[in-house]
DNA sequence: TGATTTGTTCCATTATTTGGAACTTGATTT
DNA sequence: AAATCAAGTTCCAAATAATGGAACAAATCA
């Protein structure tokens, strides 16, 4: 199974293909950016001619999926929180993980990931934690470089080598700290030993001050590759102390595994 | 100002519009189901033909909003999760709304929520509240009707009349408990007395034993028209209670109005 | 094995997209 | 006040993509 593990071919590097890619383009054009989007702005970000970007524009607008203010400048519409509400509370695999989640933090005290792999980086998918921190609810949907996270690293391991080759051919190793891969020379070499241990680390690598311990889970059903790891400030959690927690959230990530080859494994989706 | 107010309109009624529109229906269609769906399933579901159908869908797994699982059902991407991530956190909006949530949190101890008007439903946007509930992150992005929330009337009491009219229009008023709403009738008599009070309240009229009060919002530069509440469950919090918040959130409610002409107004979105 | 259900492909027709250029609007300058 | 410039919008013939019915494959069932 492992050995099949692929990776969601999105096909092009950068402007969307097809019609409906360039839309979604320019959409991700407006989200990513800091403010409101004048026209003039959206037409340098998007590369699009200026009749294509505004019909574009104004499906979008028709969507729902961007709003245009008064001062003719877009900003996201709500259409696409409502539609990410509804994919996540509906997804099975996070609701399999979560239970398991719960109890990882319980036992750590520290705060626990799930996240899944998605080209060259890893999203989050849940968190638990306990303090409430600065930002409300967290960053669930939040997308960082797989090759210098805990669960990037971890899920990672499970790709077959060609499609890893791939994936890291894409992956632009930016030094994040002092800790960061520089290149996919040394990752690989990480990756095969993640492969043999079932475990990776996070060595501040992605934040200063920030370690974790991961376990790679192959979805069931779907070719997806996520893990789940727990974090903490190095200043409370000694790399021992990463150690120590290996086992817990590599049979953690067995559990959840296990759990997802049941409830929503061959077969068709339950109740 | 008040009566400038609009709905974005969505044009059509139920199966979308143009090339993106029916993409996009058909996202919605497998996004809101509640397991994977097959294509026989989308088929039902969309009214689509079967070729158009089919290469629908394979576009929307190319730009990675949807994933097919390799029993060929499909499931939501994380491609939307992501957007609409970085829709939220960069919702200046929201931003400037945050502390006054804060805040009134402190002064009530309940939970409390910004939503924003979106057709005839309340998209939640924020909420703030105490202990950990069941479910981790709440239920941002979550869509509930207008006319049996109290950010639900208190945003609608900001449209002019016509546009009011248009939207009970095309609101099926479902009786959730016994005090909801049955008619537009009634509703539109209170909405004239919210619009005079300057705050609504829900009296157990979308959930039993769940009261709030809320006060509308005009956001300032878009046409939109939101709103924060106090909630809480009718065993801790009588009418009496959310009588005597009515003026903190009135004043929280004209407090966020005002920061955001300021922070959002009719320039260019400052950093 | 034959019947049925499910998913995929084909392709001539039709509708939409494309994108350069002209046009409108509004602000700023001379 | 006229001229200049910038930003946004509209136009339209050519190019391209979407359309959808029907034929085709593949798996499942009787």
């Amino acid at each position: 199974m492992t050995n099949e593990m692929m990776v969601a071919d999105e096909g092009r590097g950068e402007a969307g293909t097809g019609t409906l890619g360039k839309a979604i383009a320019v959409l991700e054009a407006v989200v990513t950016a800091d403010g409101p989007q004048r026209f003039t702005d959206i037409l340098a970000r998007s590369g699009q001619p200026r009749g294509t970007l505004h019909r574009l524009l104004s499906h979008l607008v028709e969507e729902g999926l961007l709003i245009q203010r008064r001062d003719l400048s877009y900003e996201p519409g709500l259409r696409l929180l409502t539609l990410a509400y509804r994919s996540w509370s509906a997804n099975r695999f996070r609701d399999v993980a979560e239970p398991h989640l719960q109890r990882l933090h319980e036992l750590t005290g520290e705060t626990v990931h799930l996240g899944i792999l998605r080209e060259t980086e890893i999203v989050y998918v849940d968190k638990v934690e306990s303090r409430q921190t600065v930002r409300m609810s967290s960053q669930i949907g939040k997308a960082s470089p797989a090759y210098c996270t805990g669960i990037g690293k971890a899920a990672l391991s499970l790709l077959a080598q060609p499609v890893l080759k791939h994936v890291l051919a894409r992956t632009a190793f930016h030094p994040f700290t002092s800790h960061t891969h520089r290149s996919a020379a040394t990752l690989l070499a990480e990756v095969e030993e993640i492969r043999r241990d079932g475990h990776a680390f996070d060595r501040e690598e992605h934040e200063a001050e920030i370690r974790c311990v991961a376990a790679p889970i192959a979805i069931p059903g779907s070719e997806l590759a996520a893990g789940i790891s727990v974090t903490g400030p190095a200043y409370r959690v000694s790399m021992e102390q990463l150690v120590a927690w290996a086992a817990p959230v590599r049979e953690a990530a067995r559990a959840i595994a296990e759990e997802a080859a049941i409830r929503l494994g061959p077969g068709r989706g339950g109740p």
